[in-house]
DNA sequence: GTGAAAAAAGCTGTTTTTACCCTATATTAA
DNA sequence: TTAATATAGGGTAAAAACAGCTTTTTTCAC
């Protein structure tokens, strides 16, 4: 009987883990592994040069075009791609997150090498792979709350700018001055992102959006 | 002409990265995987079961006994033994650290795999391997200050215990409750921290720690 | 064991920064 | 016109940051 390889892409900034990984999944001998990607315009730019893959590896947090939009062009432009997400965190944003941008699945980097092809193999098929971490999640999600409460947090770029300045010794003060605003201003900022996180300091908001992957450090 | 393969050994607590990075190395046909650990502790329990490696690869930041730990104790127990230590980050306090601890070398996760091979093998070989970042971090510390002012941050169980319950939502009145002591000598742990990594404030003091591998998140 | 030195823990303050109110205006979109 | 959004403001209470000092505990040479 032969089975089919599944074509897959990797898509993730850290170079060693990414050809790594392409070595483990080739070893594998039910992965072919088409190419791999620093980000998710290295992937677009890359993309037309290779057959095209039945599924993507996507890591969130990148330089230049993360997880989220990267996600959202391949369903835009390639929607019979399959994206399966890989994390470090098991937050409920990113997940919720990257599955509405398009993700078919959702995967922790701490997850073990078999596991993984499976859900790869799986989502290839199924076009959707769900695991034990994403149900419990979305059962979680319906059993809590309204349906599907986690709304991934949409930050305007403003927002997004304040968060990584956030990320530092700057006080507010100063943060403001980098950005030519009032501090009243970003004192709306602040409290936007403190209801969106649901946190009350500014430590819990800096925590908070590097497990979401919406910041990298 | 015949060479003999570098034996090494890999210990980070990212199962896909580990396993990643040994068939990576091992398609490489100049180093041998001995074996691989989820962090310090797991290492030692591994040791006698296999021939001893020329090199260990040593993630910083793992659960329950960390890289510079796990570095100091090969030193005590196995001199022969070279570290390599492999990180996320170019900060100069985990550079400087891992190398009093006794690591030969200092690699970024971020590194091709040709480099890391090259790494390796100089390391077998010579015991120390110094790359552009590593002496680069040295040179302008004799350049800028006295010699080696980057003392490698030591903790006390304390200090690294506040440090974890600083990177969340909790007030310094909730985290002295939590540690059973007075909001006034945490005040004095945090005074002694702000020193240490040379910031002014709570968010700055989370950030350098994430990024000198003392706290995982 | 004892006592000096060092380290850890605790206290009293003050100033600055954060966090959280509630309001106002200008601009844009429906 | 009405909503919605981004910007900016004043004011306040809490928390964080900083300084200077005392007490307790631990360490260690003697």
């Amino acid at each position: 009987m032969y089975t089919e390889k599944v074509n897959i892409a990797i898509v993730d900034d850290h170079t060693l883990f990414r050809q790594g990984l392409a070595h483990l999944l080739t070893e594998s001998n039910e992965i072919n592994v088409l190419f791999d990607a620093d980000n998710g315009a290295d992937m677009i730019k890359k993309l037309p040069l290779h057959p095209l893959p039945d599924v993507i590896l996507m890591d969130i947090t990148m330089p230049v075009m993360d997880g989220y939009e990267s996600t959202k062009w391949i369903k835009a432009n390639h929607p019979g791609i399959n994206v399966l997400a890989l994390s470090m965190f098991e937050e409920d944003k990113p997940i919720i997150g990257m599955l509405k941008s398009g993700a078919g699945g959702y995967m922790l980097k701490q997850s073990k090498a078999g596991d993984l092809v499976s859900a790869i193999k799986g989502i290839a098929k199924q076009s959707i792979y769900i695991n034990e971490l994403v149900s419990g999640k979305l059962l979680r999600n319906i059993q809590n709350n309204q349906p599907v409460k986690n709304t991934p947090i949409g930050l305007n770029p403003n927002e997004l700018k304040f968060l990584e300045l956030c990320c530092s010794d700057l006080t507010y003060k100063q943060i403001a001055d980098m950005m030519n605003l009032s501090p009243h201003t970003i004192d709306n900022y602040r409290e936007a992102l403190f209801q969106k996180f649901e946190v009350k300091s500014r430590t819990g908001l800096v925590i908070s959006a590097l497990k979401n992957e919406l910041i990298k450090i």
